[in-house]
DNA sequence: ACGGCAACTGAGAACGTTTTCACTGCCCGG
DNA sequence: CCGGGCAGTGAAAACGTTCTCAGTTGCCGT
């Protein structure tokens, strides 16, 4: 088939152990090496990755297992990931799950057959729980969602001040009856639940939370919903874009005007909430620093077992839009 | 270190050659495979993908190297493949190269080192010219850019119609200065700048391209460019998302109304155009037909190593929404 | 009852590397 | 002038599989 490192000794007239050396490390003279690298040339020769790998008995790659490919958040993190475990040297092994636990478990048996060196995933909450009690047997580090406390390093969002900080600014913005809308399959959309929750009571205000699937057609139905309640909220936000969006069709659908008849606000800086009228106010993400940190977390962990587990938080940035500008009082409220 | 298949062989009382046999296919009585199978679970076995490959000589793997993972339409013909590869037993190596020739080089050397059965690619037009000089020696299929004419297996938007179809729909509409704006790394953007103009001669128009690089930056000072001509365009059509985001962006920024004073149209329905006020009129491609049929091709190629080369061409579909709206001439236009 | 065939099992080679170990010169210090 | 590193090189083992080949059964037909 291909030329194996045999051939390459051989048109250089030189042992396999040589060309080994000339082309990874060791000691060599100059002369040899050059010879090795002009039959490299010839012969066309591509080292054996699967080879490689069996022998030294490391593979050279990290897996990165995300919840949703489609989503700018997990192609963000991923591109930092890819890019700092480059540098590394290292490869990296993309794997895309769409929330599915099934799917979950199919990439996390993969990663152990590949032996991978050490793993980055979002994962749902089934496996998180999963995963803390039959561990894999190699370093994970957790993205975007908390697993079981204490178990895992992790690199989040403050989700709770995030939420908090939404609902700060809308209540400065003079809006009181403010709904959440929350995605149920994973750790953040609860925390960023807690975190509405929390800073509404601070405000003296009651809370009124949906947990769905976060999925746009969810968020239209649970907004038509609240929308058709006796009180109908003056403001809701949304856990995920898929949700936002959902929320944003489904005012429209129902002829209400954003921000005069309902404010929204939500998670996730995409381009389209800024190219939609009027714009939406959201959380950004530190994309690049979640994947840098998370890919940090990772190495500490290969070169130290056994240190303590970590959990970094990284803050948000409120970008604010019109979608959520002062409330102006409708002119006439009777009663 | 984890448990090899000699572990599992001793655990269970049989050889090395029996645990394989039971694990894969080959002759093997029940009970044995039962006693195999225990052993297996016992000992928390897990094959060793690097060994399997290297002694099958098969790697079980395909790869699929993408211009850019953040654009919807490469995600969605992504998700499509893996799919299909994975009914088909193989797993996908996905890579990103962000339409940078020198991380295209990376890859593709990556692939042939990872020994894998066939690659999917969507190159960059001097990747693609370099492959046709210098063969991979591995089946390869192209997707959404065509290389060299009768050199790759690939599969294609049907661009020329495309871009027809959108020309004719604007001339339909009433629009007759119709300018168009084309990326120029791909041999899409050509292809696409070539329908344009035949169907603007078609109909006796004269043709108004601008090449760009693909980034809504490059767009929007192309407009800007275009706006401030003495007979700006009535109607400006974009060969990909970014550049109609770009257009978007600097027809507001110019203050004017779309579409009275400027109608867009533009290529891939992606969720934001749907949103934006008013919705774009684009072409909608088929992203797991095509997905589908790249993996179709390659598996014909590995079946029929030195069958004719096959260029599939898919049609596309014309969403059309306000930003073509029939053209209302203005009121009073002097001279 | 015996040869042969089918079904199953084990021993061992092979896949393409890396790495240990041993060996060869060679240089240098004593 | 001789012994001891030291740098460079090759031989061979090892990594964890699969697969060929050669048994070893047990069964069937004659």
């Amino acid at each position: 088939m291909t030329a194996s490192i045999k051939d390459v000794a051989r048109a250089a007239g030189v042992s396999p152990a040589t060309v080994s050396r000339a082309l990874g490390k060791g000691p060599i003279s100059e002369a040899l090496r050059a010879q090795v690298m002009e039959a490299v040339r010839a012969t066309g020769y591509r080292p054996n990755l699967a080879a490689r790998r069996l022998r030294s008995q490391e593979s050279g790659t990290i897996g990165l297992i995300l919840a949703d490919i489609g989503n700018p958040f997990f192609t963000g993190v991923g591109r930092a990931v890819e890019e700092a475990a480059y540098q590394a040297g290292l490869r990296v092994i993309l794997c895309n799950t769409d929330e599915d636990p099934a799917r979950e478990a199919i990439y996390l048996r993969l990663m152990q057959e590949e032996r991978v060196t050490g793993l980055i995933l979002a994962p749902t909450l089934v496996t998180a729980e999963r995963l803390a009690r039959q561990p894999l047997g190699l370093p994970v580090v957790l993205i975007d969602r908390a697993g079981p406390p204490g178990r895992f390093d992790s690199v989040l969002l403050d989700n709770a001040a995030a939420s908090g900080a939404l609902v700060d600014h809308l209540v400065g913005q003079g809006y009181r009856r403010i709904a959440g809308l929350f995605g149920q399959t994973s750790g953040t959309g609860l925390e960023r639940a807690a975190g509405y929750r929390a800073a509404m009571a601070r405000h003296g205000l009651a809370a009124r939370e949906r947990f769905v699937l976060p999925q746009v057609a969810a968020a239209e139905t649970a907004l038509a919903a609240l929308l058709a309640e006796p009180l109908p909220p003056e403001a809701v936000l949304a856990s995920n874009s898929l949700l936002l969006m959902g929320l944003l069709r489904a005012a429209r659908a129902a002829g209400r005007r954003i921000p005069d008849d309902l404010a929204l606000a939500g998670f996730d800086n995409e381009s389209w909430t800024e190219l939609v009228e009027p714009g939406l106010t959201v959380i950004e993400q530190p994309l690049r620093e979640i994947g840098r940190m998370a890919m940090t977390l990772l190495f500490d962990r290969l070169r130290a077992p056994e240190a303590p587990v970590r959990k970094v938080m990284l803050s948000g940035r409120c970008v604010v839009r019109g979608s959520t500008a002062r409330r102006r009082v409708a002119a006439a409220v009777p009663g």
